[in-house]
DNA sequence: TCATTATGAATACTATAGTCTGTAGATTTT
DNA sequence: AAAATCTACAGACTATAGTATTCATAATGA
């Protein structure tokens, strides 16, 4: 699993323990619904300020979400080439 | 400080307790020496991917690196419209 | 079933991340 | 103090993040 598709994952599971839709969490956040949408298919890879635009619509901090992702990528299969020594 | 701002900070700590050079960092991380420098000044904000190459060639994790941008942020005047609440 | 809302997906676009080359000033080493 | 190394900075460039529009389909609910 990429990079970017933990951090779609992750994305999507805070998105629906709040309960909003796509289109509203890019409204809180200030990004277009069809980026959302991208970034929960793993297409684009986020800005650091973005990230932290969106962990505050998740009612989360930035760096707990990036645990995640972290924590999502080494339980998948662990791909030494992304970013392990 | 901006977010920008915090993150070239930590990236030039880290980097120093490594006791390496732009250049020698932008080799092991596989960027270009002057956009090291450009993001260690807050010119730049880097994506996800990139930070977690930063990460592993600085000998840390991504979200120990996040983490501490968000404290150098939090610490330095808290400017709620940033990702506050 | 009809209407509404939600998401995937394609395309084309604008803004910014990341490269490359070069110059000049600092800093360190000999 | 000369040489070598390091960094700031600028400008022009390529790649990709993020916007906007549109169509199709899935899911939800009246």
């Amino acid at each position: 699993m990429s990079i970017e598709e933990a951090f779609g994952m992750t994305v999507q599971e805070l998105r629906k323990v709040r309960k909003i839709s796509q289109e509203q969490l890019g409204f809180e956040s200030g990004f277009h619904r069809t980026y959302i949408s991208q970034l929960e298919r793993g297409q684009k890879s986020p800005s650091l300020k973005t990230i932290f635009q969106l962990a505050s619509a998740l009612k989360t901090s930035p760096s707990e979400i990036v645990l995640r992702v972290e924590n999502a990528v080494l339980a998948s299969g662990q791909d030494p080439g992304q970013f392990g020594e």
